[in-house]
DNA sequence: TTTTCCATGTAACTCGTTACATGATTTC
DNA sequence: GAAATCATGTAACGAGTTACATGGAAAA
């Protein structure tokens, strides 16, 4: 559904065709969220069946024709909703990487602390890249706060859990 | 493949049934991942006919027949594999609740901050139902401080959210 | 002139879930 | 006698991905 209400946010500020919508999902909010082609043009025929959407073709000379999409009636309000429902819905996050933490004592402590250094190391990267992005326009740097946030924190775990496993007794 | 290093790590320690497996997983780890009935099913056939586990059926009076996992050598080889995998691997992480605050603008602010209230009940009370959970054995205590850290640092940065929204000019 | 861009899609596949089937056995 | 437990699975479906098809136009 977070999908749905991304593509239904970005066509409400203006009608588009899928591959500009698309264009921009990649350019601008890749690190947020990953739409793949076919699952946008797939999503967006969908929410045209039904009733959210309409789709008109537009050509431009001899350029290949678009379907260019705007919001119904009923695709506002199901923005709406999805919207609030979103916003004040708490998600259980499940970390896939975490299992392996469950089985760390059957590695060598050091074997352990040099991968999760690795590990480490890869993080921090991420966060380095992340900072280089130009600031977004209006709510959308939430986006980049949030995710920023959550980077910080998690490469500050991990110097924890570092820590603990170096000075733990042998 | 973080859920056959889960089925091939609790193996490891002593062979089980399928049954088993997912009963002990759902007592103990649920928090940490999902892994439904069928699935598991799936996946250990699956790694026997890779080579990965042996299964005898075994059968006690007249319950039903069982059968018994354990690791072969190229198990336990995978094992060891994907777990130095897993623990050297940063995995970036997209929050699929993120997307709505990219629309945050779109909403009178006072409903905004009612929202996000609701959102920040909802997980204070996620984080008080995990602090609650008695301590597990081992490594598995590790799955546990890095979910309540990544819980603290949510709540943490919901808070400031909300308090930059009630602060900032009308 | 070959590559990249524009623009839309389909087909096949993977991974995982839901719902259901089976049948004995212990528990209420 | 009914319900929950034990134990294994299948069938159908859903969401999403990858790889591919098409064909003209612009750029290198």
């Amino acid at each position: 559904m977070e999908r749905k209400l991304l593509l239904l946010g970005l066509l409400r500020q203006r009608g588009m065709h899928g591959y500009r919508l698309h264009e921009f999902i990649e350019r601008n909010l890749s690190l947020y969220t990953d739409l793949k082609k076919p699952t946008a043009y797939y999503l967006l025929e969908q929410m045209v069946r039904d009733g959210w959407l309409t789709a008109e073709v537009e050509q431009e000379g001899q350029r290949p024709p678009r379907r260019v999409y705007h919001l119904t009636p009923a695709g506002e309000e199901a923005f709406q909703r999805l919207l609030r429902e979103a916003l004040a819905t708490d998600r259980p996050m499940t970390f896939p990487g975490d299992i392996a933490l469950g089985f760390l004592d059957e590695l060598p402590k050091e074997e352990a602390i040099q991968l999760l250094e690795m590990r480490k190391q890869a993080l921090k990267e991420r966060l380095e890249n992340l900072l280089r992005v130009p600031p977004h326009p209006g709510s959308l740097q939430w986006l980049f706060e949030h995710q920023s946030h959550h980077l910080r924190s998690e490469l500050e775990w991990l110097e924890k859990l570092i820590l603990h496993l170096k000075e733990e007794n042998p």
